[in-house]
DNA sequence: GCGCAAGATTGGATCGATCCAAGGGGGCAG
DNA sequence: CTGCCCCCTTGGATCGATCCAATCTTGCGC
C-alpha cells in the first residue's frame, strides 16, 4: 500500500500523457479511424480486431476527449440549467440533485449558469450555446408569456421545461406536477375525516401555480357540495402568511386550512401557536419540505425523482434524435402524493409526531 | 417588435453560422492571428487595427469558441463539483448557488457530478479531466485521512476543499467556517444572559466538525469557570435528537441547550413541545437554516457567500498562476454570526417570533 | 480462374482556436 | 542611401476527434 502511493506520487512528477486515438491505434497495430470505429460502429468491425483494440484502450486507460469531439460535431454531452438566487427553494434543489443523477445515466452533465433576469436569460443561453456548445437546456419557474422556450426554438436548442406554459403555446416538450389533484386529495381527506368548514391560503393571482393549486381545494368542496368560502391569498413569505392567517381565523375560523405552500402553512402554525388559539385546527402544507417534515406538517410530495427523469429523458431523446426532429412534443403531468402527519389528524387522537 | 419576431422565426429556418475568427477576420479585412491577439493580447496590436476589430467582433456578434480553445490550450473554464443525494442538505445548496454566482464573475461554470463513494469519486475526477478538461474541482465534505486531495495533486488539478482537512497533511489551499467560535459565541451570550447550566447537543466523536463546534461550547464554559456537563451525542436526525433531548432532560435539567445543527436543535423543540415541558430552555441551533428561522430558533450562521468567494478565487488564482504553481497553499478560516432569535431570549421578554 | 459486390480498413481533410516562427514596413543611426 | 531593429502582422502547424472517399480484403457465383 505504502509503496503504491510512492509509486503514484513519483509518477506525477512527470504527469502520464493522455491516450488518445493514435496512440491506442498505434498500440493495437490498426488506424486511427479503426479505433474510432470500434467505438462509435462496432458493426463496422471484424470481432476480432474489435477484440485487439478494446484490449488496447483498457491498457491505456483511453477515453475519448469531449473537446474535440465536441469541435467536429458540436456535441458537448452538456446540459444547461439555471441556478436562482442563494436564497434555496427546496423544491428546486431537490430537483437539481435528482437531474444530475438522471443525466449522469445518460452520460450528460450539468453546467449551471445565472442569470439576475428573464431577459438577460436569453443572453446567458446564446453564451452557453456559442462558447459552451451545450447540446440542451432545461427551464424552470414558466410562466404565461414566457419567451425563453421560443427563442431556444428559433435557435435550434432542444429544451424541456419542468413546468407547463400556462398559455397554450406549448411547442416544446414540458413535464409538471399536478398541483390541482394534489390541493384536491388533500381536501378530500380532509373532508373523510370529517371537515366542513375549509379554508385555503394561496398566493396572489398573478401566480398560475397557485391559482392551479387552489382549483383543486375548490374541485374537492364542489364535489362534496360544501361552500367554497374566499381564499385568503398573500405572498410566500412567513410573515404575510401569518397575517393571511389572522385575517382566516378572525371571521368564522374554520376547522381545517389546505395551504399552496409549506411556508404558508408553517405561517398559520405559527400564528396558532402565538396567538394561543386552539390547536384543532387541521392543516396542509404542499410541497413536502424537510421543514414540514420536522414540524408533523402534512404535506403533498412532488415526485421530483420521476420529473428529472423524465426532463432528462425527453431532453437527451430530443438531442440524440438523428434528425428532423418533427416529432410532436410531449406533456407529461404527474401526480403528487399526500404525505399525512400529524398536522392533519383528529388533535385528539394524534400522538407525538414521528418524523419518516 | 412583431416583425423583429418575424424576421428571428424566419431566420430559425436557416441557423445564422456561428461566427468565427476567420469571419471576423475576414470582415475587418486582417488575418485570424490579429483577431486572436485583438482578444488575448492587445498591447501587440495597433490601436486603429484593434478598433476596426472590435467592431467586426460586435457586428458578427462573436464569441470564441471553448471546445476550439480547449482542444489547443486544455482549458475549459470549467470547475467540477460533486453534488450528493437528493435529501438536500441546505447548507451544501447555499454554497452551490453562491459558488455558481462567484465562479461566473470570473466567467467559469460549474460543472455537477455524482458519486455514490468518495473510493467512485476517483474515479470521476479522471473521467472529468479526461473527457471534460475541467480546470479544477472545489471538495466540500472532507474528513481524516481524506485521499481526494492528494489524488488530485498527482493528477495536476488545481483544487481547493471548503472543509479544512482535519489531519495535518494540508498541501492544498482550503476555506473553513470557524465552529468552534460559533458555538463559543453562542454559549457566550448564554452565559451573559445568565444561564449557568448550559448543555451540549452534539454528534458522534467521529464526526471532527462535531468535536470541534463542541470545544467551542467548552472553551467559553470554561472561560466562565462553569461546570461542562457531559455532552449528549446523537446522529444528526430528528429522531435520535429527540431521544438525546429526553436524556438531556431527564437528568438535572440545563436551563440552556448549544446544538451542533439546527437539526439537533429542532428535535429538542420537538421533544419540549410533545412532553408538555416548561418552553423556558434556551437554544441555540447552527447553520441557520429555513427551518430554523421559521421556527423562531437563533442559530450560528455559516457566511456561505463569502466561504463561496473565497473557493472561487483561490481555485481560478491558482489556475491561471503562469507556470510552477510553488505558491504557498493558503487557508482561510471565517468567522460565522449568531443570529438571534426568540429561542434564546428569555421566555417571559420574548415577543411574538418576527422571522427576517 | 475471374469479376464483382460486400466487408473491413485506411489516410486526408476538417472543426476553430492557439502557438510559433517568419515576414513586411516605418523610423532612425551611420 | 543602406542597414538594422522594433513594432505589427501574417500563414502554417497543431490539438484530438469525426466525416468522407478511396483502397484493400474477402467471399462467392459463374
Amino acid at each position: 500500500m505504502t509503496d503504491a502511493i510512492a509509486a503514484t506520487t513519483t509518477a506525477a512528477l512527470v504527469p502520464p500523457p493522455r491516450a488518445t486515438l493514435d496512440s491506442v491505434a498505434k498500440l493495437a497495430g490498426v488506424s486511427r479511424q479503426t479505433v474510432s470505429n470500434v467505438i462509435n460502429t462496432p458493426q463496422l468491425v471484424k470481432p476480432e480486431t474489435a477484440e485487439r483494440v478494446q484490449q488496447a484502450i483498457e491498457q491505456l486507460g483511453y477515453r475519448p476527449n469531449l473537446a474535440a469531439k465536441r469541435l467536429r460535431t458540436g456535441q458537448s454531452r452538456l446540459i444547461g440549467l439555471r441556478i436562482f438566487g442563494v436564497d434555496g427553494d427546496a423544491v428546486f434543489d431537490r430537483f437539481l440533485h435528482a437531474l444530475t443523477d438522471a443525466a449522469a445515466l445518460r452520460d450528460y452533465r450539468i453546467i449551471l449558469y445565472t442569470s439576475p433576469t428573464d431577459e438577460g436569460e436569453i443572453g446567458a443561453f446564446d453564451e452557453l450555446v456559442d462558447r459552451w456548445d451545450i447540446d440542451g437546456i432545461v427551464l424552470t419557474s414558466t410562466h404565461r408569456g414566457d419567451v425563453r422556450s421560443d427563442h431556444l426554438a428559433t435557435r435550434g436548442v432542444p429544451c424541456v421545461t419542468f413546468g407547463r406554459p400556462w398559455d397554450d403555446s406549448a411547442r416544446h416538450s414540458w413535464v409538471d406536477v399536478d398541483g390541482r389533484a394534489g390541493t384536491k386529495a388533500a381536501t378530500e381527506t380532509l373532508i373523510a375525516a370529517g371537515h366542513r368548514r375549509i379554508g385555503f391560503l394561496g398566493w396572489p393571482l398573478y401566480s398560475d401555480v397557485g391559482t392551479d393549486r387552489e382549483a383543486g381545494w375548490r374541485d374537492a368542496m364542489r364535489e362534496a357540495g360544501l361552500d367554497c368560502r374566499e381564499p385568503v391569498r398573500r405572498d410566500n413569505t412567513l410573515d404575510s402568511a401569518r397575517t393571511g392567517a389572522r385575517e382566516m381565523l378572525d371571521t368564522e375560523a374554520p376547522t381545517a386550512v389546505v395551504c399552496v405552500s409549506d411556508v404558508m402553512a408553517l405561517g398559520i402554525v405559527a400564528e396558532l401557536a402565538a396567538e394561543g388559539r386552539p390547536t384543532g385546527i387541521a392543516i396542509v402544507g404542499f410541497d413536502n419540505s424537510t421543514v414540514a417534515a420536522s414540524n408533523g406538517l402534512s404535506s403533498v410530495d412532488q415526485p421530483l425523482v420521476a420529473v428529472a427523469g423524465h426532463c432528462a429523458r425527453l431532453l437527451i431523446d430530443q438531442i440524440e434524435r438523428p434528425t428532423s426532429s418533427t416529432a410532436a412534443p410531449e406533456r407529461i403531468l404527474l401526480a403528487p402524493k399526500l404525505i399525512s402527519r400529524a398536522s392533519s389528524r383528529p388533535p385528539d387522537l394524534s400522538p407525538p409526531a414521528n418524523s419518516p
